[in-house]
DNA sequence: ATTACTAAGAACCGAGTAG
DNA sequence: TCTACTCGGTTCTTAGTAA
């Protein structure tokens, strides 16, 4: 696990060089750029030497410190979240574990109705039956916000002495993968943590998913 | 003062969608994402309010959180932070404070041999006088770095029956401004802590800057 | 169900200091 | 100089629990 003080003095340590460059300090200088004592500094070094985020040689004065490809995999992680915090404003990202279906995900795909829609607004002609994703409880605050955005709307129709409702699609990648996907929504109907996911493939198949794997699901929202 | 881990809880809440939204959350649900428990993620929550860096409406079940302005401005502090490490790669950025030279600036400024080549490399004619800049002493590895770029040359002559050695440019700003400016460090020599600026500008007057007053130097390295 | 207080234990910090 | 250990004080965490 990893203390956030130490992502802290590891981000420290980037700024001062220490991603592509060997670079030589001391535990003291290095305190004062962190704001801490001197023996704060010298733990969080030996820490991060411990976690093999860094490495250190050390010198009869000063020593120096490079930071691994470990410790940079982990600065760039932490970068990739900030980006995604500020530069995805035309996405959601959502976690979710895929699950069964009850059968209601036939529904859009069997249609006529919406199908021609799906090759008209989506450009392919959907396999039958939808990939169902369970999102992290968490995160239905963001499928909320996703309901607010336009995307591509499916109008509905009559048939067979029924109407079946307008849904909302957007497109979509899974694993951020190239593969044309969409999702699902419909237009009115009760919160559900489930999103419906509809593709010209087998998508189980395509990415070799079983129920219970995680899948990460970018929604493209303009 | 920010403690580190209310800045990843945060960072949590704006990967939750708190950044331009209200969501609604449950201190467990919380503490389940950021693996802390009920009693931390709720003693979170209340610090990072009293911070100033959410806000918090509480409801019957659960409660809805947004980040103010200052919480986004502290993340995008971070974010920054972020870019400097991994995106600036054609410029170094050195934090330092303005000092009186002693002289040594004219050299480079007055004599005629160096003069020309400003006006044929950098395209400025040099006000007479350097602007000297104490880097933090924890810089000087990135300065060494600095050493190792090519940068723009300016040959040695002869003249006055003495040597005027080499010495390499590169194109620099202060404090972010545009304001055309260059750093001059000699091709051989000693290491020192002070760089010095040419400008066909007079920089004191320009940035108003007295003696000890902090400044950030921009430094392009290609 | 929810938030958040208390209290005790765990983790962290830094002055003193050895090597 | 340096690094880094010990150890007492402080801060953070979380189980228990009230509201």
């Amino acid at each position: 696990m990893m203390e956030t003080y130490l992502l802290k003095a590891l981000k420290e340590l980037a700024l001062l060089g220490a991603l592509d460059n060997w670079i030589e300090i001391s535990s003291n200088e290095f305190a004062e750029r962190i704001k801490s004592s001197q023996q704060t500094a010298s733990r969080y070094l030996i820490q991060l030497g411990r976690n093999g985020l860094i490495e250190r040689r050390m010198g009869l004065k000063k020593q120096m410190i490079k930071i691994t490809s470990e410790g940079k995999e982990l600065l760039q992680k932490e970068y990739d979240q900030y980006k995604e915090i500020f530069e995805m404003k035309d996405r959601l990202i959502f976690r979710g574990i895929v699950v069964s279906g009850m059968g209601e995900g036939k529904y859009y795909t069997s249609k006529e109705g919406y199908i021609r829609q799906f090759e008209e607004k989506l450009g392919f002609k959907p396999y039958p039956g939808t990939l169902n994703v369970k999102i992290d409880e968490i995160e239905i605050n963001k499928l909320r916000q996703l309901k607010n955005y336009k995307g591509l709307t499916l109008n509905g129709f009559t048939a067979e002495n029924r109407t079946f409702g307008s849904v909302k699609c957007f497109p979509a990648r899974i694993n951020n993968k190239k593969i044309k996907c969409a999702v699902v929504l419909p237009e009115r109907g009760h919160y559900s943590n489930i999103i419906e996911i509809v593709s010209p493939h087998y998508l189980r198949e395509k990415f070799k998913l079983r129920d219970g794997d995680k899948i990460d699901l970018t929604i493209e929202i303009r």
